[in-house]
DNA sequence: TGGTAATCGAGACGGTACGTCATGTCTTCCC
DNA sequence: GGGAAGACATGACGTACCGTCTCGATTACCA
């Protein structure tokens, strides 16, 4: 066992006060900020006491990690898989477009934001985030490529991790450090160079699968 | 008057009670984290009073920002220009290398850590550090990427803003997130799989400046 | 109907969680004492569940009200009446000195404490002290005087509730106040010093029954 | 040093402040009684930080001490000592009389019973509270019986702190337990009773200095 | 003798208050 | 005036209990 101190009993959670506990973390970060995002709050918001949250999870940073799970689950989405037409280039763009928007809004990116400064500071949460979200998703994304590699799209010793990050590292750089706008035109050239690679010629070379 | 409250008389300023300060904060950041880097700490380890550290800097993470930028002059290294032997691989390698070293050390990581966290709450610390050290510092690598593809070595077209985050954003984005351990080898597969891209026969291409 | 909420049925009780209940609340009054007391510390020591305190006592002087009764009935000694020896002088020293004894106990003397602070918060319970425990009491130590002053003992226009809180009344105080050491020479000076009165020449009255 | 921590510096004391908790606190404990007087609440009513108090006083019974203090000291009254017309028990009747008054005020009362609340709970507390209010105001009483001595009013062999006790503890008994109604008629017969004790023919001895 | 209704241990819940820590403002006194 | 020192109002922290509530699992009465 893990657990520390008198582990809760789980079978007794009350359900509606996680979900308002939940929604309303999701709520105030989105409206005050991180910053001013205090576990009072979203107990005073939830219509809960302190110690339910306290009881349940063992940080405000959980608290969020468990509001951005339950949002993308409300969503019904589960992306089994990215898409896959067999057009990678068009494939990643289509993603990362998604993406684009997704951190254009608020109500998503907000909570996401607030999440991110709990995964700076907290090395054991960013491990639950790493293992509980961060690695499946990234493990989706090496699936995809790694399909385009057995089709001879992607350079057979390609490092798919590095891949990955090469793809994905710039859009979340950029919105983290507030560097630019974030666009579908940055995604689609991220996707294009990195793909191509930045040598000279680079460009000249096919963009669908290579016919025989 | 464009000031706020009463401008402090920078003339007056006593120099050793400013240095005190900046290195208090770093020395903090490194010893206790930034989850309990108080301005309170900072104050009483400079042997400094609050109100002090209140005139002088606007937030905890300016006092950061400042402490960093004075660790930086402090080195005298104060680069003008990144390296440039002709070989822009084994140049970007040799930078990489240096920046995962540094991301390696307590001492240096510590306080960055920090001040990322104030700039992911602080949109207007954001900005100042974009326009104080971010931006400079993209100027120089997007220098060197220009003479790389004056020289040849990149692609005509290429999007250099684009070209400095596929290169430098991975790394960051993997200590950010504590995604992974930061090896030089990670370094040198980022430069290698940014220049030559993902497809396939890109490492076949020459990698030295090519002959005429 | 007069009872308010469910009344609970008495004769359903569970006999052996009661006298957990009084047993736990008298220990740990002792051992931590009363500003550390809780029904929830209670509950846990007795193994109990905190409901079965609610359901049975509004509060927890309640509790220790009860739990001090079956102390005293515990002991069996439920004393019909105050020695009467003839010796009324003696007599209220034996008493005295007991009691003193009794107040140097920590096993009763901790939890009386507790149940006196509980008493001075709330009225209703001392009235209900006062009804069931206090007046009894009082009733037989103004039956030993009324029976000294038929035999001429005392005063024929003495106030034998005054002189019940004469007697008695310094010793509560001193204990409660813990103004200074409870012995058995106290008790007994205070028993002189009642009876004689404080004007000179009372101590050359007799002290023994007037012979006719 | 017997300090704790890091000891305030009183002379930078907000005295406003200091009054502002104190009479918070009395004005509390007469309309909420002690059982819901808060230190929070204190600090509401007064327009303090919680830590103003804390900073301050060890406990709220010491706020609750120091704001009875305030509150003698503001009438003024500060009674060198108890009145002496050569009549004994007139003058002690005057005395009980007055206090009878006292303990029925709630504006008196309240807080005073808040504060033996506290006592009661705290043996520093009452330390505290013997040492610097209730011995000096029972010096005050064994002077007054002192002199009676002297004039061959009192016994020369009486214990004047066991007279004390006969005198003033009665009184203090029956408030603290709320054991029935405190007139002055009361009081007269307490004083009379203690003077010339319990036994018959007490009350024919002269109640006026010794005529010679 | 099996149904059923209340008690029981357990403990989650919405709350209140605790005592501590840090914030940013202020005041005081020294240089 | 700047600077060290630190008191102040504010507000969040995480903990302890409060008194109410719901949950099976014993009981013990009653049909």
């Amino acid at each position: 066992m893990t657990t520390q101190r008198k582990a809760p009993d789980a079978a007794r959670r009350n359900e509606t006060a996680r979900r308002a506990i939940l929604t309303a973390a999701l709520d105030l970060a989105g409206e005050v900020g991180y910053a001013r995002l205090s576990i009072e709050g979203i107990a005073a918001r939830a219509g809960a006491g302190k110690q339910t949250i306290y009881r349940w999870w063992p940080s405000k940073g959980a608290v969020l990690f468990d509001a951005l799970l339950m949002l993308s689950e409300g969503q019904g989405d589960q992306p089994a898989d990215l898409p896959d037409t067999g057009d990678l280039e068009a494939d990643l763009k289509t993603v990362l477009r998604a993406t684009v928007d997704e951190l254009n809004d608020p109500r998503y990116s907000e909570p996401m934001r607030a999440l991110a400064v709990e995964i700076l500071l907290d090395p054991a949460l960013a491990a639950d985030f790493a293992e509980r979200l961060d690695e499946p998703v990234r493990e989706l994304k090496r699936r995809r490529l790694s399909r385009a590699q057995a089709a001879g799209q992607l350079a057979a010793d390609a490092d798919l991790d590095v891949a990955v990050d090469l793809i994905w590292g710039p859009l979340r750089t950029r919105w983290l450090y507030r560097e630019g706008p974030l666009t579908t035109a940055f995604a689609d050239t991220v996707v294009e160079t990195a793909l191509n690679g930045l040598r000279p010629g680079a460009s000249s070379r096919p963009t669908s699968p290579t016919p025989t």
